[in-house]
DNA sequence: CTGAAAGCGCTAACAG
DNA sequence: CTGTTAGCGCTTTCAG
């Protein structure tokens, strides 16, 4: 590997004015100029971005901590932060942290230890302590991580309104819910608060089925499925997330309950998924390329010590017009 | 940010001391030991691993390129890909290539900046020349990139003929085989020449829907779908990706077809989404943990520069016993 | 056992 | 316009 010292000593010049030429900062004259575009020619030199890194004092790189891959809902967060961030001419360093909190904890290092100059965070597996010791660029969604860290997410609270109406209006009388709440208070939580609230609100009795946050294979819906039969069963107008929704449609048409004319299914997240039936799910839609966005605009602002930082940024939500309820 | 100067200072040792008492390389006596944990402690240091890594040359990421996370196969592979590094002390870095060729190009140059220490690619939006140019660490899943570049993939070929074996063996007179080929000729391709092959050895006739092999989204297969209406009528047996399955799965019920009565289905890559009807789809399945681990196992070996790197690997496929073929 | 010194490859003043 | 000279923060000989 050729190095700057390299290209300096055959054009004949100082190391200085290859920085400078490669840097487009400072003059070099066209004869220079000319001597050493050859040498970086002849040795196909190409510089060493973490060398350049080192005295700039920045990585280039964020980190985007989150629960799972596997989960659409993540997969396609991540799809566009990396989009974006690359837009910003940074890079991504993924973490699943599949249920290991040690994980986290390590990723959250990665930035002390100085190899990412930020981390976007969706995950929720340890402390928030852990991320209020650290102060550097830390941009949190869906989970409130206390004072200082910016906390983006969809407005969960409407999202379950906006299910919750639709049901209602559709005459439901018996309400399902089915997810799986995050152990700390978290706004993510409050599409299930807020359905509950307007239902009940309207005297229509809600039962939840509390799911394991962390497991993301449908086997698992398949088991609770079955383990709650009856419940199911009883209810006319369901609200889930994306995959339990459509596990659920499977499921009923094997238990010969029709949808939507005996149950009424509202799917929450609106990831890709819920576009595979024909007609397509009814889904409450987060705004996943809006979300990404403001994570990485706001990101990118702390990271440069940008001014004007939004601590707390709601994005809203819509509903998909779908056949299931 | 305290450096490694200002606790040698504080510790009242050289700075070579704190360097070999925090790798654990050379002996440090228990007094100087002593002296340095207090340092650090009340410093609150913790060592700048760019910096730390400068001098040994190596980065600890490695890039991962596909063609998008969206796609719940690479979404999948990534996440094993990611839990692999890290069991290596490496971090991983994504690229989705999104179909747009210059920014494989782009990440591919990370290699060369010495951004990461290695590539482990499963996209192939450039000309393979791009990664034979490169005398860098790198593996590649599924597409031949030419000589000197590890191959790994799933035994596709094997693939298409149990799919074929199995729906000839339920009766099948007429296929219709549905899915993306890669512009160039590569070994995921096997999957479809294989099943073409082995049915119409058996007499029977195969029609071949072909996809865009980019497009990601649900409405693209509705769209294919009713565009090939009668085509689909006509066919007894189906072979085709997860998601083009799962999605005719669908098509089907509103076409009153009846699966596996009048069609049988049989999935190619056997996600987590093949989990979701019940009973299952039936499907060819990759053994996604051990491709990732391979492809893993294979540019860590070639990092550190280890003999005995095997330039072809194929993963064995095996089927999902299910409902619908 | 330990410290001084020479890098890793590049940037950024600072005198010419 | 340009070369010299300090670093960036840490590793690693190499004499003590």
């Amino acid at each position: 590997m050729a190095t700057i010292k390299d290209v300096a000593r055959r054009a004949g010049v100082g190391i200085a004015t290859v920085s400078r030429m490669l840097n487009g900062t400072g003059y070099v004259s066209a004869d220079a100029r000319k001597r050493i575009e050859e040498a970086i020619e002849a040795l196909n030199y190409i510089p060493n971005e973490r060398a350049r890194n080192l005295p700039k004092k920045r990585a280039g790189i964020v980190g985007v901590i989150i629960p799972d891959l596997q989960m659409p809902f993540y997969a396609s967060f991540i799809r566009q932060v990396e989009i974006d961030l690359h837009e910003y001419g940074y890079k991504t360093m993924v973490c699943n942290t599949v249920e290991i909190s040690s994980r986290e904890k390590e990723y959250v290092d990665m930035l002390e230890r100085s190899v990412v100059d930020g981390i976007i965070t969706g995950a929720l597996s340890v402390d928030e302590e852990v991320y209020q010791q650290i102060d550097r660029p830390i941009v949190s969604m869906d989970h409130d991580l206390g004072p200082g860290i910016p906390l983006i997410h969809s407005d969960h609270g409407k999202g379950g309104r906006l299910a919750a109406e639709r049901l209602l209006r559709q005459g439901c009388r018996s309400a399902l819910q089915i997810g799986g709440l995050f152990p700390a208070n978290t706004p993510s939580n409050d599409r299930y608060l807020e359905f509950e609230r307007v239902m009940t609100e309207q005297g229509v009795p809600v039962r939840t089925i509390r799911l394991e946050w962390n497991r993301t294979d449908y086997a698992y819906y398949r088991e609770i499925f079955e383990r709650h039969r009856e419940e199911i069963a009883g209810a006319n107008g369901v609200f889930a997330s994306d995959m339990g929704a459509l596990a659920l449609c499977h499921f009923a048409s094997g238990q010969e309950i029709r949808v939507p004319e005996d149950m009424k299914i509202i799917a929450y997240d609106g990831t890709d998924m819920t576009r595979l039936p024909c007609p397509v799910l009814t889904a409450v839609c987060q705004d996943i390329p809006l979300l990404a966005g403001k994570c990485v605009d706001t990101i990118m602002k702390l990271i440069r010590g940008e001014e004007g930082i939004e601590y707390r940024q709601i994005t809203d939500v819509f509903i998909q017009e779908g056949g299931t309820g």
